[in-house]
DNA sequence: GTGGTCTAGACCACC
DNA sequence: GTGGTCTAGACCACC
């Protein structure tokens, strides 16, 4: 048995998450601003360094940019908003799919299996 | 924004997750004899304590049980196999469907996004 | 009268700025292996946080390359290498340039200032 | 790896440089009035005894002359402004050549360094 | 011993 | 008030 244990994911790479979550949603769109440093992380609990690592990052993916002094805003790039939603779909399907696999899973007992979990959800609203 | 950070899982319930796993693949079938703690702390690098953890848990669960002077062992209990496989499915299918839908996908976007990763699997083999 | 004062550089991009030089002279060859970066916090004598940034940041640059717990290279990309020094010289080249003519030198001029100066070295050595 | 960090110079300076920067350009000659210290305080926003300081400086150097009650005057002494002039060209072409020699080009490299970046300027103008 | 993450908090520059 | 830099130091993971 070879087991690779799974570490927590660090704090700014969920923080990173959530956010991208957020475009891929809608919820943020281009040109709009994201907390302060600050606000942010005394709202999530954490230090603000680990929030800037956080923007930080993001401004190298491109994603945001701030503006010194005036704040932190989603970049005005429509291309790479909707790559966002794709890129975290694809990695969310891929993830399922391996994970049926390991279980044992074919092809098209993973597609029956997804199937009949959305056909309960037809008409009536997705989970909580 | 409000998030909920994800702490790593304990190991011991990894290490429950990975066995329940080789039963729902079929690698461990019921009578099948499980490594000694003392050997399985070796092979996976954790403190022989934190096995012992993972074996009373699943005895617990009736998934295994231990024979003095003899080992462990799976438990003969057919219906229990097949149901961890069934739940722990269960529990991917809706981990997924429910990230999906934070993403923002319809349930027609989630069955078309999974129906079109799988297409791609046709023929070929599933990820490596 | 218009002035920019200049701040002074941020110690972790001078940080940069040393290590690209080295790598420009040839005093760090691809595959060689920089101080760690505790070490290096020692020599120069800032915190190890600020070390780690200059290293993060040249990691981005596709510089350097670290292996955890081994260490950190200059990453194994001769095109890279002959890039920085190429585009240090070039941004040498530009600012002299500039300042020069904004103290009111003609394209001749410079050239001729530089000349005279190189010729005083020429069988002599460099400066120091 | 041995590192002097550049700080900042002081800003007394950096008015200094600009004064004698004009002045070698010819913007300010002998005779002309500098703005009142408390004018120029205000312009460049810095606290006064700044500007003071800069100007004692350049009264020390000879530059300047404060005739009271009626202002500061760039001095009548065209020899020191042709001084100053190729003083601050000969500061930056030493300072470039020994930037270049630091990344390892010989004489004749940086010779040519410069020509080539100068002959794209010709019939252009100088950057913007 | 190596790098990676995070906290707590100072001080600065820009607005 | 906003972000940017830096320090001091804890604790962890990997080797």
């Amino acid at each position: 048995m070879k087991i690779n244990f799974d570490a927590a994911k660090p704090i700014y790479e969920q923080i990173i998450d959530q956010i991208k979550k957020m475009v891929a949603r809608g919820d943020l769109k281009p040109g709009d601003k994201l907390p302060s440093q600050r606000e942010l992380a005394r709202k999530v609990q954490v230090n603000p360094n680990t929030i800037q690592r956080a923007y930080r990052e993001m401004e190298v993916l491109d994603l945001i940019e701030t503006k010194r002094g005036m704040g932190t805003f989603i970049k005005d790039n429509n291309n790479l908003v909707s790559n966002i939603k794709d890129e975290m779909a694809q990695n969310a399907v891929i993830r399922f799919i391996k994970e049926m696999n390991s279980l044992g899973f074919t092809v098209k007992e993973i597609s029956a299996c997804v199937e009949k979990e959305l056909n309960k959800l037809e008409g009536g609203d997705i989970y909580e």
